[in-house]
DNA sequence: GCTTGACCTTGGTGTTGAGCCTAGGTTTTA
DNA sequence: TAAAACCTAGGCTCAACACCAAGGTCAAGC
């Protein structure tokens, strides 16, 4: 049975990591009786280990959470886990395509401001760059 | 001079998007001395402009209240801007990288799984998919 | 004059996945 | 025996709002 700090080093990641999950309701160690101390047997390190292979996936807490009950209740979470895994794919794959709209609105617009002077504030403008470029590539228009 | 909900549908925002930017300091309405709304002017619509400008570069709202800061104090925030906007691009960056290599690995599982069935667990396993597809991933080890 | 409905206010909670801190108890090491 | 390392619970913090409650305000229609 290990404390919270040897699973910790045993799977590389923080104390306080654990001790969320503890708290959260994915683990449920055992407790020493006479210190209240949490720990943890082999069953638990493959709760873990499951845990962090599912968060390897992509996977949220909440995801694991739900396939844990699933398979704690006996069932296969097999079907769950295929229907979360296409859910959690649409979802990095919309995130990754706005990532790259706004990669290529800040290339073009550090680009742009290369040869761009800066200048001091006025009552028209607070950081002429951000507005000039703002200006220039949606004409100023906000509906975006 | 407009309230919020007016203010918010001219730049098609939520009405709580603008409280919340007026919450954290942001923006600084004047009020309706008798009943205490939000009254926002010229100056607060191209202070909002501003603001919104920025979001859509990638600048977090911590990043904005800097440069209007910067501003508000009479100096020039361009050399701040494009110091802020390499350190976003840098960390957009890297963002897309760990999402390319999620997209890869959830992909590669996803396909996989397509031909395994699915399996009740067992003292053993929790959901086979996805422990027999880290063990072949990672060789079960997890310090990644 | 009164109701209805649209609007406004403050202040609170919830989201994700921990990190960090406090205040105090325990165990190990020197 | 004292310091160092560890443990506990509980609560605050982060980002950027969304949503809700409870209550005040305002214009329009009847």
């Amino acid at each position: 049975m290990k404390t919270v700090i040897e699973i910790a080093r045993r799977f590389n990641i923080s104390a306080d990591a654990i001790r969320h999950y503890t708290k959260i309701g994915l683990l449920s160690p055992d407790r020493n009786q006479s210190n209240g101390y949490r720990l943890y047997g082999k069953e638990h390190e493959r709760r873990l280990r499951f845990l962090l292979s599912a968060k390897k996936l992509g996977f949220s807490l909440r995801d694991i959470r739900e396939i844990l009950e699933m398979s704690d209740s006996g069932d296969t979470p097999c079907p769950l886990v295929r229907k979360l895994i296409d859910r959690r794919f649409e979802a990095i794959r919309e995130e990754m395509r706005d990532a790259q709209m706004l990669m290529a609105r800040m290339e073009l617009a550090s680009r742009d401001w290369h040869q761009l002077p800066d200048q001091a504030p006025s009552g028209e403008s607070i950081c002429h760059l951000i507005e000039t470029w703002d200006n220039s590539f949606w004409g100023g228009d906000h509906d975006v």
